[in-house]
DNA sequence: CAATCCAGTCACAAACGCGTCACACCCTTG
DNA sequence: CAAGGGTGTGACGCGTTTGTGACTGGATTG
C-alpha cells in the first residue's frame, strides 16, 4: 500500500502525527507559500484554507496545480462558510472539491480515505495556463478568464492539441494526426472548419484570438 | 483520543466494566429492542447476539442503522456457528462484519481494539456532504436538502463512487470499474440506463441534476 | 492589373452518441 | 411456489456533431 501524503496550509498535521501515529501509511507535511517542504512519491492530498497567514487560498490552489511535483494532487479547499460563490471559485481555481470548515482531525481522514478507497487512478491531471486560457485536463474543460468556454469533444481535442505544442507552427496534416484521426482519411481542408469552429467558441467565451494562421503552412498557437 | 462506546445484546457488558475499569476509555450499555438507554458521542461498536431473547438479531441490526443516534456504529454479528448463508444475511442487514460465538470477553476488546487500529477506515467512508447532496454510508440513504432520495442498491453504488470523484471525467469503463463489477463483463451503454435512474430518482427528490454528460468520453459529477 | 492561390464560412447530409423504453432474467420474500 | 422488485440488455428515436463541397473575399504573384 502507497503512502499517501497530506499537505495541510493548517497547523493540524502535528496534531494528525498523533492520532494516526502508528500506522505508518500517511506523512504530513505543512503547506507553505513555496510548496511542499519535501519531495514526496505516491498519492498527494492537499487540505487548503481560505484565508491564510500568507497567501490567498486561491492562489495557493492556483501555484499547486502549476507546480509540476503537486500537479496531480487531490486538492481540497477549506472553506469557512458555504458560499456557493466561493466554492465555484474554489473549483475554478483548481481545487478537487471543498469542505465546509473548520478542518477537524476526521474530517481530513474521512476525506482521504473515502477517496482513497474508492477513487479511480489519478491520471496526470495537467492543467494548462496559457496566458489567459485554462485547459483543465481532469474535468475536460477549457476557460478563457474563468469564462467556460464551450467546445464539442473535436474542438476540445483540438484546443489541447494546439496548447500542447505553442508557438509552434502545425501543418494541417500534424493537426490531422496529433487529434488521432487516420481512419478514414481526413481532406486536409477541413481543418479549417474546424479552427474556425474553435476560434468561434472562444470569442464566444469572450476570449480573443490565439489561433494565427500561417498562410500556405498551417496554425500556430500564439502565446503572447 | 474519543471514548469508545461498545453495545451488547448480551450480558457481557457488565463483566467487561470491571475487566477494564481503570481505562477509562471505553463505555458499555446493553442494548435492547428500544437501541442504546444514552446517548453518546464518539466511534460505538455495537456486538448484536444472531439470537435475542426479546428480537431477533437481524432486526436488531436493521434498526440501528435506521436510527440516527447509532448509523454511525461498527455493527458486529454473534453467529453461533459459521453458516455461510447466516454470515451473508448479516452483512445484507447491515452489519460489517461477524464473529463466531460464543462471545467472551477478550474477544470484544480484541476485536474493538484491532478495528480501531487498523484504520478509522470503517469511520472514513460514513458520511458525504457534497454541496446540497448528503450521502450517508451506514444508512446507506441519500438526501437532497434533507429531502431522501429513494435509490437501489447500484444506483447508490454508483452516486456515490460519482461523488466520491466530483469534478472529473469518469468513463463508462471507470464506472463499470468502480462498482466492483467485472464478472460477468458489463456493456458500457448499460451505465447510460444507470445515470438515467439514478437521476431520475434525484429529480423524483426535488434535487438538480449533478450529473453531468461528456459526449463521447463520459459523466462527471459536477460540483458547483 | 489579372490570374492564382488560399483561407474563412455556410449549408447539408450522414454518422454518431445518448436517453429512454420494454422486456427477460434473476434473486428475494412471503 | 407465486409475487414482486432490481438489474442488464437490445432496440428505437432524436438531437448533436462532424466531414465535405461550394462559394466568397482577401492575399500573392507575375
Amino acid at each position: 500500500m502507497d503512502v499517501v501524503n497530506i499537505f495541510l496550509t493548517s497547523e493540524l498535521g502535528e496534531s494528525l502525527e498523533d492520532f494516526v501515529h502508528d500506522q505508518r501509511r500517511f506523512t504530513f507535511d505543512r503547506l507553505g507559500p513555496e510548496g511542499p517542504r519535501r519531495l514526496v512519491e505516491g498519492p498527494m492530498w492537499a487540505f487548503v484554507d481560505w484565508v491564510m497567514p500568507e497567501l490567498a487560498g486561491l492562489e495557493m490552489c492556483r501555484r499547486l496545480r502549476a507546480d509540476t511535483r503537486t500537479a496531480d494532487a487531490h486538492v481540497t479547499m477549506v472553506l469557512e462558510e458555504d458560499d456557493p460563490e466561493d466554492r465555484r471559485r474554489a473549483l475554478r481555481a483548481g481545487a478537487d472539491d471543498y469542505v465546509i470548515g473548520p478542518l477537524t482531525r476526521t474530517a481530513v481522514l474521512d476525506r482521504v480515505l473515502a477517496l482513497q478507497s474508492r477513487g479511480v487512478e489519478r491520471q496526470a491531471t495537467r492543467r494548462f495556463e496559457l496566458g489567459a486560457l485554462t485547459i483543465d485536463m481532469a474535468a475536460l474543460q477549457a476557460r478563457w478568464n474563468e469564462q467556460p468556454i464551450v467546445l464539442r469533444p473535436n474542438e476540445f481535442r483540438l484546443l489541447r492539441f494546439l496548447a500542447e505544442n505553442p508557438n509552434r507552427v502545425l501543418t494541417r496534416e500534424d493537426l490531422i494526426n496529433g487529434l488521432g484521426k487516420r481512419e478514414p482519411p481526413i481532406d486536409e481542408r477541413t481543418v479549417d472548419v474546424w479552427i474556425g469552429r474553435l476560434r468561434r467558441a472562444i470569442k464566444a467565451a469572450g476570449g480573443g484570438n490565439p489561433l494565427r494562421t500561417v498562410r500556405s503552412l498551417g496554425y500556430v498557437f500564439d502565446l503572447s
